[in-house]
DNA sequence: CCTTGTTTTGACAATGGTTGTCAATCTTTA
DNA sequence: TAAAGATTGACAACCATTGTCAAAACAAGG
């Protein structure tokens, strides 16, 4: 993810915001709006659903957080270590992240969309699994 | 797309079924239940909403057609040519959609799960992009 | 053809994640 | 400190999708 990051639209500095990141600095794996919102109010620091959404909307837009889109269709986010180009090795059952780069991957998808003329290209891509901990456990 | 399918479950032939069948059948793009519901209540064929769901919702768990997720988080499906495991180069904005097998990328998605000692493992992978007729016109 | 047991249908309600609304509040800058 | 503008949040609205359940359709025998 974080392809093609728009410049970063200048933003005012709240209490909101400031939490969210928090949460987001302190998380290693990918978590939803709603979950995000649940962390918030669970520590007493209270900021509203819509303001989750939006701060998380914005961040992905400028591509400060990663975007994960998952089976059931709800969206969770992340603060990756890397910034350049990366995808995801995801555990199925409780979201442990692995970071992995693939250059092989990103030339094929390049050579891919030339040959059937397709140009401004993105792609997505996603690894999904059970990590080796809810393997053993299960 | 189209994984480990499962042994197809037998089912009643009826009008509904054979009607949404027609349709994917005459559609070479992806396209979403709303949309197919659409198409078929213009062509007389009126067949339920929940049905249209329902009876997409099966041929997809038996790997009949293929399940393209939008960025806006709805589901579109497709009758692909070939059966075997491949990916989808899609136009973003007309949705043509080029069948494209990477024997590469499943062997890397394979080995990067294996060194972190993921199993069970899946993957989405699908690439956007405009169409060299929807590039030209724009 | 009927009958019977089972599957399927569809109108409608309900769900659930996400976005829109808009007056009140906070930031920033002057 | 004040004015201009961005941000917030409670709440409603949206919208794709799923659940409900009685009525209708199907398949297999008789
Ligand atoms: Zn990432
Ligand atoms: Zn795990
Ligand atoms: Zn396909
Ligand atoms: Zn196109």
């Amino acid at each position: 993810m974080s392809l093609q990051q728009q410049p970063v639209k200048e933003q005012r500095r709240t209490r909101q915001r400031a939490a969210v990141d928090e949460v987001l600095e302190e998380t290693e794996d990918f978590i939803s709006a709603q979950d995000l919102h649940a962390v918030l109010r669970t520590r007493g620091m209270s900021v509203g659903l819509a303001t989750v959404y939006r701060t998380l909307q914005t961040l992905a837009d400028n591509g400060q957080v990663d975007v994960l889109h998952t089976s059931s269709g709800e969206a969770a986010y992340r603060r990756c270590a890397r910034d350049e180009h990366h995808h995801h090795l995801v555990c199925r059952s409780c979201k442990a992240t692995v970071e992995v780069a693939g250059p092989a991957v990103e030339r094929w998808t390049k050579s891919v969309a030339k040959e059937h003329g397709y140009v401004d290209v993105a792609h997505t891509l996603e690894i999904f699994g059970l990590c080796p901990r809810c393997a053993a456990q299960q």
